[in-house]
DNA sequence: ACCTGAACACCGTTCAAGT
DNA sequence: ACCTGAACACCGTTCAAGT
């Protein structure tokens, strides 16, 4: 019954003028340096206006309240980390099964890495914020865009896709996640990037049938 | 150059007298009932203390912060849950390593499923926690255990089993964290324990080599 | 020795008063 | 119309006063 426009998530005023959109803007900026430099603890309303130059009053017009100000920030950053994979997933159409999962890995985990400190941070806070929502509109998001490529691959069928790509992406997830918060070190990293392409080419193998006979797909 | 003893997230005396125990286990059930009844917004140490039927004051006797609180009871669950996880471990030395993952993984996932509610309630308040170094910590247990149940394994050997395992877990544990924060609906469960053993099995399968040759292994 | 709970510092949020 | 920031309610934590 209850429309989306009556969540307490939303941000409260679409930016009617130039200035408006310069403010959120600042706002925005302002909330992730202080996320970065003072933590979490010390994310405050007021620490926040004041880095961004305007009132406490001020910022409660654009949020009405505190979680719907980190929910805004926490939804541009999977915002992006989910148009870079749906980028990959267009690029890797119709190429072997394996290519494809490669691809859409390394994707991935770039996307997650080019804002590293930014993605530990908002990890931490993310539970915080009733983010079920958000997380599965993500997720659905990448769900579609990888069956779509993975449907697209030249020698191999998936079988029960429906339930295959739901758990890898969270295995993915949850991998990704496990070598950024354990302090998000290079051999972390490292053991990340040569692991996870390979669990999960396992697993679509396992799942995978060729495709129609008279094909060749060797080399 | 910090010992563990002055972190502050201890328990803050070991209780000496039987009533010092009886308050102890008074207030870990108090804040999983706050937990589980208020929700993590409405978990105040003034609610606790009611519930457990002390004073606030007295609570700080225990429990130098809010945190340590949280701290304690997130390391209890966990703990539990290693516990498991080991004792199927040990059962399950020397059979073949697909029959040793499929118990792993069904051993882990009934432990998560037994405080479902808790479990979910948990990964909600873990963040705030600095639970990196608790984390860590199980993850260092679960996979010692699950490294020696693999390495007797009958009919294979493991490769680079420092790698392979723990992204495995972490894998696992990414899946059955989404599993039970999308709501941890039957539709999503039972996803989870049909195609969580298979992701695991062709990992693992994909990451060893038979046994020395001349052992039979079928059947 | 141990417990109590009023008091303190601080944070999220509001709204009367300004421009 | 829009912004400001003092004021309010509430929470974590402490410590003087009790037993």
């Amino acid at each position: 019954m209850a429309r989306s426009s009556d969540t307490a998530l939303k941000a409260r005023k679409a930016p009617q003028q130039a200035r408006s959109e310069a403010t959120l803007q600042a706002i925005f900026e302002a909330t992730i340096q202080v996320l970065l430099e003072d933590g979490a603890a010390r994310l405050t309303t007021t620490r926040v206006a004041e880095r961004a130059g305007v009132s406490v009053g001020s910022m409660y017009q654009y949020f009405p309240n505190k979680q719907s100000l980190l929910h805004a920030v926490l939804a541009r950053h999977l915002g992006a980390l989910t148009d870079a994979v749906e980028a990959a997933c267009a690029q890797l159409e119709e190429r072997k099964l394996t290519e494809i999962s490669d691809g859409i890995v390394a994707a991935f985990i770039s996307a997650k890495l080019e804002r590293l400190d930014l993605s530990r941070a908002l990890y931490r806070i993310a539970p915080e914020l009733d983010y079920a929502e958000l997380q599965s509109g993500m997720a659905r998001r990448l769900d579609k865009a990888v069956c779509a490529a993975l449907l697209s691959a030249s020698d191999m069928r998936l079988e029960n896709m429906r339930r295959v790509v739901p758990l890898l992406l969270a295995a993915a997830s949850g991998a990704t996640r496990a070598a950024l918060e354990a302090g998000g070190k290079r051999a972390q990293l490292e053991m990340l990037q040569e692991e996870l392409p390979k669990l999960c080419r396992a697993y679509l193998m396992a799942s995978a049938a060729p495709r129609k006979a008279g094909k060749r797909d060797a080399e």
